[in-house]
DNA sequence: ATCACTAAGTTTATCGGTTGCGCTTTTTTA
DNA sequence: TAAAAAAGCGCAACCGATAAACTTAGTGAT
């Protein structure tokens, strides 16, 4: 499975190497304060490789891949107990999450602490999270019965995903969250249950 | 109360120059096609004079300040006719921009699909409607009688706002931007009528 | 073992947006 | 009218990002 010949090792070696030589600039210096060149000399490799391995640019160099968040978000919506809303699995499933990064190694803080004040990093690390909006409405239409492209489904994969951006920074983010969910799925279980599932008079 | 000494007025010749100049060439040649030196050349400025304009980079040049766009999100809350909820106020007021977008003057849909086709603009002008966030939910927070920073009233502000984004590019984007405002109403009537305004049990 | 193939990496050069600096010119105001 | 304020200028540089042509080093099949 992990076989991966000298070629591929190398190759994730010079990527690892330039992350970690990325990340421990930023959090040295500041991330404005560190150019691209800067990090691609602390690697040992030219800028055109750099980009290479980050076509995405300079910001990408601080995340990871995500791979199994995703699939994490969609099982959230598809293997939910019986009797539990979608709104409330998601929300479940961004406790644990929370609770989650708050061990992690050491130095995760100094991590998130590097994002929260970098506004460029926040707002790719936000890009890169929405990313997951169209799977994870699939996932929703499915579930509902509805179209994969139902306005509705769109709509409230959008907001649950987007709602931890909203909260970012607050001292209260765990009971916003809980509001903000709360609102999603009054209004989820009003869309799907009952009466018009579209009707609205204006 | 307009009265502008010769300064002021002269400034703005040269800004209006600027975003007049720049439009035109983003429109003839396409807005990658164009550089900021080229705007700058075409309105008779230099560059650094253009970037005194509009520090907020290229990006701005298309954009005119909105001023009143806030007023009228605010107004459409506080002001709206007896019965009728803050969603559907909302959506009532966005059905209005929408149909006056249609008409205004020529030359206005060759504007439109200028910044729907360039990510950049798009992305830009997202943002500056983003901003005025903050207002609309105040704007809510004050008629709902909770408090500034209240996460739900944050929580519909932002989506409401996000809703034009969310269905830019449908063919239905009407009867989705219905769709997703029926999410919303019912959420939100869910939070501020009945039973517990914030508990929910997960 | 060799040889052709492929992919990683390098060098160099360039492009476009953006900013800082020192300077001139115009307008306001004391 | 002198001085302060502000608009503008030209220049040079910085920075992120990309392109082209070339070298180096694994890979795999014969």
């Amino acid at each position: 499975m992990t076989e991966m010949g000298r070629r591929e090792r190398k190759k994730a070696a010079t990527r690892q190497a330039l992350a970690d030589a990325a990340l421990r600039l930023f959090l040295e210096r500041g991330y404005d304060a560190v150019g691209v060149r800067d990090v691609a000399e602390a690697a040992d490799v030219s800028v055109t490789t750099l980009f290479k391995h980050f076509p995405d640019g300079k910001e990408a160099l601080v995340f990871d891949e995500d791979t199994d968040r995703e699939a994490a978000l969609v099982a959230a919506v598809r293997d939910r107990p019986v009797g539990q809303t979608v709104p409330q699995a998601l929300r479940g499933l961004l406790h644990e999450e929370r609770s989650r990064q708050v061990r992690a190694d050491p130095g995760f803080p100094d991590f998130l602490h590097l994002i929260d004040t970098t506004p460029p990093l926040r707002e790719y690390g936000r890009r890169m999270w929405l990313r997951h909006e169209n799977a994870l409405a699939a996932a929703i239409g499915t579930d509902a019965g509805l179209p994969a492209d139902d306005p509705g489904c769109q709509a409230l994969a959008h907001f649950a995903l987007d709602a931890v951006a909203l909260v970012h920074g607050r001292p209260d983010a765990e009971t916003a969250l809980d509001r903000i969910f709360a609102l999603l799925d009054n209004g989820w279980s009003g869309m799907t249950s009952p009466g018009g599932a579209g009707g609205w008079e204006r």
